[in-house]
Order: structure tokens, then sequence, then C-alpha cells
DNA sequence: TTGAAAGCGCTAACAT
DNA sequence: ATGTTAGCGCTTTCAA
């Protein structure tokens, strides 16, 4: 059976489609349609369950009330946290979100902004990675709204929403070292990516800063093509070598998972004596005996200001102004436990 | 600037729109155009970046090559991997995802499903949650290809792909059983579905064939709409109200994270003396110590199926086959740890 | 082997 | 205050 189109709701109530496309588009008062006229035809709406057919609008109008979320791995709590919200607060604005996950594979990026270009979305919603600065620029240059968040992509000029990295790891690395530690390890992971590098920026900072001198030898380097267990295995490798270290930060929350598998392996416990904590945070941190300590990105928040960047975008599209950009810096949080 | 369209490339070429939209749908041969045109055409489209707008296609053929994925919520860990793992597999095949949590809210559910239907979803993929058979049902009414995971809603006919509730919970009871457990507690939701009544029932069935008589009191049925820490403290009662508990079977994965939290409020030890199961793993389990034993669902498995479907759903909509409906139960695994 | 033209369902400028 | 109609970009039938 057919959908209904809007020339059935015409029909049954004996006008034209123009007067049913202005009452369902809401300016039936602007055209100053009767008050009878409106009613009659919103109740054959109603009474048909008619909903006009959104392609045919989209291909009309422009627009399609569509984002595009693109981010490393949905499947990531943290991605994941903030596709929910994102999809929540778009929800309530009319918008829907298609995702796709980069798989960190550029060639896949690439591919899934054409695909939504020619699926003409209204705007996007990126967390990006290397590589992909020449096409952004592309879509801000066609004037759609895009909003850069997670991760910062140097010489782009784009709305951003990011956390304060650098802060987060002195924050951690000086609490340690108010507890007394003297040989405080980094676990960090090798992408290209800025904030990762805060990361390790802050650390050195906080040991700088309290006149320790940074020590290569206990900061290791995780390649990211790494499967879980080859993670686990050349941590239990690094922290039988050092054994030294009197505490941890680990620049991943995923990292410091893995490296709780280490210590687990290793019968290494974590006490007073030897300390942790995560950049990011993660249930498994809460509940483990004894609990770790965390840096909390606070995921609302980033939400919050990406949902509100895009949608201001969103509305200002098709007019003449300048697209403002904006660069937004969250604090996170210590949580010490 | 506006993007190009077939007109373009049909200027550009000196041919007609006609020649050139048989081109890019690879019509071609059939039309017998000749090669020298097809390259000619081919360069051209490449040279100029063209890609076809995905919406006029859309409303043109009526298919939107886009699938509905509608789960209670896109941030619990098990909706994730298997939202990332669909995501990549209808990518594959030139399928994009749009998806929705119905965040168990009926009037949202219902809200998602005509909001799709507007937008001419060509396919649904859905986690379902009691209320939402009639929609299904006109769904299906509609010849729209439909697959149900994860849930089954009772005296609804559509392709559904479930594990094994009952199997799952037999054969963790068992293996506690043959540890020497006499009072094995249930920890439950009280949600109304099956599958988590089926849960409860290989329970029971298990405690029977071992001449256990099931007891009411040991089984804790917790609110659904509880917050995390209510449904904490309610087991932290149960727990001391019940000391001759010395295994606990969870129905979730979550219920199963909330009793470690009493636990540990507890100070109460897992041990060969108290054992614990969850149903459904999680990355905790794994970690605690000791750690806790999991029947695991497989999710690429799920995954892999509800895509089989729902592929095969998608390329027989417009033949006269009455869509086959399958129902696929997979096994789950006890990880005994 | 290629082109002209209808039409998918809708919006909105223009006409009445 | 309501109706007629062009056209969004594309696919596909029919004609040449």
């Amino acid at each position: 059976m057919k959908p209904l189109s809007i020339k059935d709701i015409a029909k049954k109530a004996n006008v034209s489609i123009t007067t049913v496309s202005f009452i369902l588009n809401g300016k039936a008062e602007k055209m100053r349609i009767s008050q009878d006229m409106i009613t009659k035809v919103e109740n054959i709406i109603k009474e048909l369950g008619f909903r006009p057919n959104q392609v045919a609008r989209s291909l009309r109008t422009g627009n399609t009330k569509t984002i595009g979320l693109i981010v490393e791995d949905i499947s990531n709590p943290f991605f994941a946290s903030i596709a929910r919200l994102i999809e929540d607060k778009a929800y309530r604005h009319g918008y829907k979100i298609i995702y796709s996950s980069t798989e960190n594979n550029i060639d896949k990026a690439k591919g899934l902004i054409r695909m939504f270009k020619a699926r003409q979305v209204d705007g996007y919603i990126i967390a990006p990675m290397l590589g992909m600065e020449e096409d952004i620029r592309g879509l801000i240059k066609d004037r759609t709204p895009v909003v850069v968040f997670d991760r910062h992509l140097p010489g782009l000029e784009v709305s951003t929403v990011l956390v304060n990295n650098i802060e987060g790891t002195t924050m951690a690395t000086e609490s340690l070292i108010r507890q007394g530690k003297k040989n405080i390890a980094f676990v960090t992971v090798d992408v290209e990516a800025d904030e990762i590098k805060d990361r390790y920026s802050g650390y050195v900072k906080a040991l700088k800063a309290n006149k320790i001198k940074p020590n290569d030898k206990i900061c290791k380097l995780i390649p990211f093509a790494n499967s879980a267990d080859e993670t686990t295995a050349e941590l239990v490798t690094f922290f039988t070598e050092n054994p030294e270290i009197d505490a941890v930060l680990f620049a991943t929350n995923y990292l410091a998972v893995r490296g709780l598998f280490a210590f687990k392996e290793l019968n290494k416990q974590i006490s007073d004596d030897f300390k942790v904590i995560a950049y990011d945070d993660h249930d498994i941190f809460k509940l483990h005996s004894p609990s770790i300590s965390a840096v909390y990105q606070p995921i609302e928040d980033i939400a919050d200001q990406v949902i509100t960047l895009i949608l201001k975008g969103l509305s200002t599209v098709d007019t003449f102004e300048e697209p403002e950009l904006k660069q937004i810096v969250l604090s996170s949080t210590l949580i010490e436990r």
C-alpha cells in the first residue's frame, strides 16, 4: 500500500496542496488561512496519520535535518556516551544523527565525508584524525557547519570543543608528587595528536615545576596498532624492567585498563606505595580494589557545547553572517580515589 | 558555491543527462554506450569530483540506502559494540545507519518509528521494548524489512536474532551446583521481557534438575527505574539479610556491576566460598580480583546474523517473494574464571 | 547508441 | 484566502 502524500490529504479536504503545505509548515497564520480550514485539514492529517515525505522535503528545501557524526570508534565508551547525549539533544531540535566510525583509517574517514556530502547532511560533528584537514576545510568552504571535538588538528580553523589536556595531567602528576612519589612513570600511545602530546607536556610540566627531572626510561610509548594482549605484554615487561617506579600515569583509559591487566599478571598490588592514575575515567576504576584515581573528562559538557555550536551553525547557515568560530576548552577534574 | 549536478557533467561532456545517468549507474553496458563515451564521461566525473545527490536519487527510486537502528541505549556497551559492527557491515553494502535510543520510553520509541518512516529508511533493526508490537506489525504490513534482536515480543511474527537465555543461566547455575553451592541467589530486574524471564527459568530449571528447591527469599527483583545507587543500596540490604547465600547469579551485566559495588561496600570477598556469575560479560569481570565468571553473548555473531537478515530482506523487498521470517537463536558461552 | 521528457512529493513564488 | 505551477536532481520509459 502506497504511503499517503500531500495530494491525498488535499483531495480528502477539498483544498489545494498549497493549503495543506502551508498548514503543515506552520505558515497558515501568515497566509491567513481560516481557522476552520486549519482545524479541518489538521484533523484529516491526524486521522489518516499522514507524515510528509522527508526526502521530498529535503530535495526541495536543500536541508535534510540530519547531522553526520564521525568518530574513531562508536563502541568506545567515551564516544558512545557522547553519541547518546548528542543524539538526544539533536532529536529535540528535530535533527537525526547518522554516524560512522573511522576506525582510525584515513581512507575510510575521507570516504565518510564524501558519503555524508552525497547524502546532503546539514552539518558535521567530527572527532577528527590527522589527515582530515583538507576535507574539513572543504566543508567549511562550502559553508557547511562543522564542529570538531576531542582532537584538534593543527592549522585548522574550525569550531572546536576540547578539554584541557595539559591541565589534566599536570593536576594528576602534582597529586602524585604531593604523595611523595619520586619515580612517576608515564604510559602513552604513539598517536600523532596534539591531545596526546599535551598530556605528556602536562606531566613533564608538573615534574619540572617540582624540580624532578623527567626520565625517558620510565616513559613508555605503546604503538596504537597493538592488540590488547600485545599492549598488556609490553606493559608487563616495562614494569618488570623498571621496579623503581612508584607511580604511573596512563594517558588514556584504555591503556590504564591494559595496565591493570598487566599488574594482575605481575601480582603487583596497587597501594600507597604504588599509585596509579588514569586519564579519562571508567567504571572499572571505581570498582577496582583498591579503586583507581582518574582524570574525568566532562562528557555531558562536551556534548552540550558540541550540540550548541552545531545548532548555532545550522541556524545561521543561510544568513549572510560569517559563521563565528569558537574554541571551547573545558576543564577536566581529578577524581581522587 | 552550488554543488555540481548531473546537468553540469552532461554539459561539460556534451551529452545528455541520460547518458551520464546510465554511466553512473553501471547501465552503460546494457545500453550499449560506446566505450569512448564511457571513459570520457567517467573522467569528467572524476576530474570534477561529482557525486550524485543521494536525496534526489532517493526521491526518485524510493530507497534511501539507510537503515534505522533503534536500541534502548546506544551508550550501553552491548549495544554500542553491536552498533559498531552493524555500521561497519552495512557500510560495505552501501548502507548507512541512523540510530536512536528509546531510553525505554515507549512514546519516544513510537516517535522514532514514525520519524524513520518519514525519512523513508529502507529497513529497521530494532532491539524492541514492550508496547512496540503494533508499530512493528505496521512496518511489516508495509513490506518494510525489519529485524528484531536482543528481545523478543510475544505474538510478533518477525525475523529475530536472540541468544538462548534459558541455556545460559542453566549452564551458569549448574556450574555453581557442581561447585557444591547450596544457596544460589538470583538477582534480576522487573522488566516484562521474555528474555529476562527466560533467564530466571533457566536458573530454576537447573535447580530442579538437581533436586534443589528454588527459594524465593534469595531471588531479588530490582526495579528497572532504580538509579544505580538505589540498586546498590538494595543489594547491600539483600545480602546482609541473607547471609546463607553462597553464590549469586546476576541476570544482567549491569546488575552484576551494582552487585560488585555492594560487595565492596559490605567488604564481602568473592572466593570459592562465595561465587558470582554475571549474565553478559564485561571488561570489569575479567579484571576484578578475583575475576568473575560470566555468560558471554556472542556479539559478533549477533551483529552478523542481524545484518545478514536485514540485507536479505532489503534485497527481496521488491520481488514478489513473501519475505521469509527467520528465528535465529544463538548459544551463549559460560566463561569460567 | 543517445536524447527528450515525465514524474518522485514537496515548497513557495506568483496568480487569482 | 486559496489555487496553479515551476522546479529541486535524479532515473527511466519511450522515441529517434
